[in-house]
DNA sequence: TGGTACATCTTTGATTTTAACCATACATCA
DNA sequence: TGATGTATGGTTAAAATCAAAGATGTACCA
């Protein structure tokens, strides 16, 4: 588990907080499943994230989840709801087998914003956030589902091949029937190769082209555009 | 026009710095629909709208517009395109008549941000950004067009009355066509009555479960429902 | 060790839904 | 009298939903 002084936010403060620290951070510990925190929930505590991995999704009108991020230790979670005071605008829940959160008073946040390194490294988390919600924004209003998961499997290799395709729709925001034609088609028109789980891309550019036009057919190798 | 020690993040800033930010900031002058920058662009400069209204939006593959926000005088533009000195993730448009920038040297921003107030205002002004995206993403993931529309007219009756149909269409990023039937279908079923552009609610609560179930036909009162 | 049983994933087909797209008519305004 | 904005009808497209069949994996037990 990463101990609080070693969380990038925390390191580089005063010394002099450090013990103050100790002593004012609640630790709680969730098993896998088990939820951080929902979607409208408040809280007075900014949510650090010590040990394990979470995601955080919306829930649709129609209970479907929409997942936003997901996030490993060490990070910061929800943090500009605890400096605004608002709702949290998405649920937190554990995806690893265990982990383990701490909890600190915002005033004690508040405090620490006078310390510039402290303001600082908070600036970057944010920074970082905008990051994440800017690139998901893209993912949710630009990309059309075959260019999701072009993108998925050319930008993020590693994730694709290591879990299933079921937590990859999820990530992705579609349904595993929609992940699974569209693998199909990717197969069809060996632009990739999958041999045990583990992708092999074929046709470099042909994942360049869905992922700049949105899909699959105009991109010139393939034969579904014979076809018409 | 607002004076860059009126931007609320350079006003608290230690009156030392006031003389060399009117040395280093650049002021650039805008007309109606010219482009600040453009997605993908590069640039070493921290834009601070001094003057206008501007919209930043993405423009998808198919070549429509994807409106993100609408920013006022006095903010910051793509603070974090800046910090992080990656391309903006959106292009940034005047829609006022004239508008200004004023532009200042990422480096001194980093210079600045030693000073807790500039590094705390920033903060700040990223903490609304990522509201802002946070809420952006809410609407386009969670929301139908008829909550969409919904939500405008009971959250932002303001805007809803004051712009037309065609502009508040692609605020919300859907067609003209659509927002015309979906304001026909709230007529209709007497939920909102529109005399001389300025809409009035009749059936609040109607408009509350639009916005929660995404759908008008889930709303008890509605004709649509009997004829079922 | 193998084998059955159950659960979870994945694939495939058919249908439905939402909202865009296209075309055209009507309205308002300057 | 154009021009721009709004309304309406018909068509299409993307992806969800529904349904059901194959596939793979896993646990338990004899």
């Amino acid at each position: 588990m990463v101990k609080i002084k070693d969380v990038p936010m925390f390191s580089n403060l005063d010394k002099k907080f450090h013990k103050e620290l100790y002593d004012n951070i609640y630790i709680r510990h969730f098993t896998k499943n088990s939820i951080v925190f929902y979607e409208g929930d408040s809280s007075d505590y900014l949510h650090i994230l010590l040990d394990g991995q979470v995601r955080l999704y919306k829930t649709s009108p129609k209970d479907t989840m929409i997942q936003l991020h997901r996030l490993n230790a060490p990070s910061i979670i929800g943090e500009y709801a605890c400096l605004e005071q608002v709702p949290f605008p998405a649920t937190c829940e554990f995806i690893s087998e265990r982990g383990t959160v701490g909890l600190l008073h915002f005033k004690k946040v508040m405090n620490y914003l006078k310390d510039p390194t402290f303001s600082l490294a908070l600036l970057k988390s944010m920074t970082n956030k905008v990051m994440m919600l800017s690139s998901l924004v893209h993912k949710e209003t630009i990309l059309s589902s075959e260019a999701k998961v072009a993108d998925l499997i050319l930008n993020e290799t590693e994730t694709f091949n290591k879990i299933k395709n079921n937590e990859i729709a999820s990530i992705l925001n579609i349904t595993p029937e929609t992940l699974s034609r569209i693998l199909s088609k990717l197969k069809k028109e060996k632009i990739i190769v999958i041999i045990n789980n583990i992708v092999q891309i074929h046709n470099l550019e042909a994942l360049h082209i869905i992922i700049e036009k949105n899909t699959l057919k105009s991109c010139g190798y393939c034969i579904s555009k014979v076809k018409r």
